[in-house]
DNA sequence: AAAGTATTTTTATATTTGTCTAAATATATA
DNA sequence: TATATATTTAGACAAATATAAAAATACTTT
C-alpha cells in the first residue's frame, strides 16, 4: 500500500496512468507526451511498475507499457473501510 | 488532487485516518498513538487538513480531529475513470 | 495573576525525491 | 560489423519532506 500511495503521488505518473487508460504506449510515445528527459520518464515508469499500476512488455527493440488495474481495486477497498459508521 | 495523494503518501497519516475512522481524536490522544513527537504528529494533521480528509473542532483547550469521508469520495471517482475500456 | 496543560509554530537537520547528463545495454538495419 | 534507435542505469544536484527541540499561543485551574 505504502509503494502504491508512493507511486500515486506525482503529477507525471497520474498522467501517464492516464495516457495508458486510452491505449498501450511505449517507454518513447509516453516520454514524448512530456517536457521531461527519457531518463525522468523512465524513473517514473519504473516507480509505477514498482507498484504494479503498470506492466510492461518487450517488443523487439520497444517496450510497450500497459495499465493494471487491479491494484486499482486494492487501493478501492482501502478507501472502502471508511465508509463504515463511526462509534458516536 | 494533488495535496490529496500527497498526504496519504505517509505511513503515519494513513494510521492517523484508520484511528479516526472509530472515534474522533484529540490531538493529544493521537499523538500517544504514535512513537512521534507532538509537533511531528501536529504537521501530519496539518497536512490531512490541507488535504481536507480531516476536519478540526476546538473545543476549550482541546481540538478535536474528525473524519471527512467526502474526500474519499473524490479518490474514489479518480479511480473509477481507469476502469473504462481502452481501444484495441 | 500565576502555573499547568494542549497544541501549534519556528528553526534546524537528515533523508528522500525528481530531474538532468553521460554512459551502458539491447535491438534493428545497412 | 558498424551505425542508429529505444530504453535503462549510474551519478550528481537541488528541492521537498519528516522529524525533533525549543519557543510561542491558547485555554484552564488554582
Amino acid at each position: 500500500m505504502n509503494t502504491i500511495f508512493k507511486a500515486l503521488n506525482d503529477p507525471t505518473r497520474r498522467e501517464i496512468l492516464q495516457l495508458l487508460k486510452d491505449r498501450d504506449l511505449t517507454a518513447g510515445e509516453i516520454a514524448d507526451q512530456f517536457n521531461i528527459s527519457k531518463p525522468s520518464i523512465s524513473h517514473h515508469l519504473d516507480l509505477l511498475r514498482q507498484a504494479d499500476l503498470v506492466q510492461s512488455v518487450k517488443e523487439g527493440q520497444f517496450i510497450y507499457y500497459s495499465l493494471n488495474t487491479t491494484v486499482m481495486d486494492e487501493i478501492l477497498t482501502w478507501l472502502m473501510q471508511f465508509r463504515k459508521k463511526k462509534k458516536k
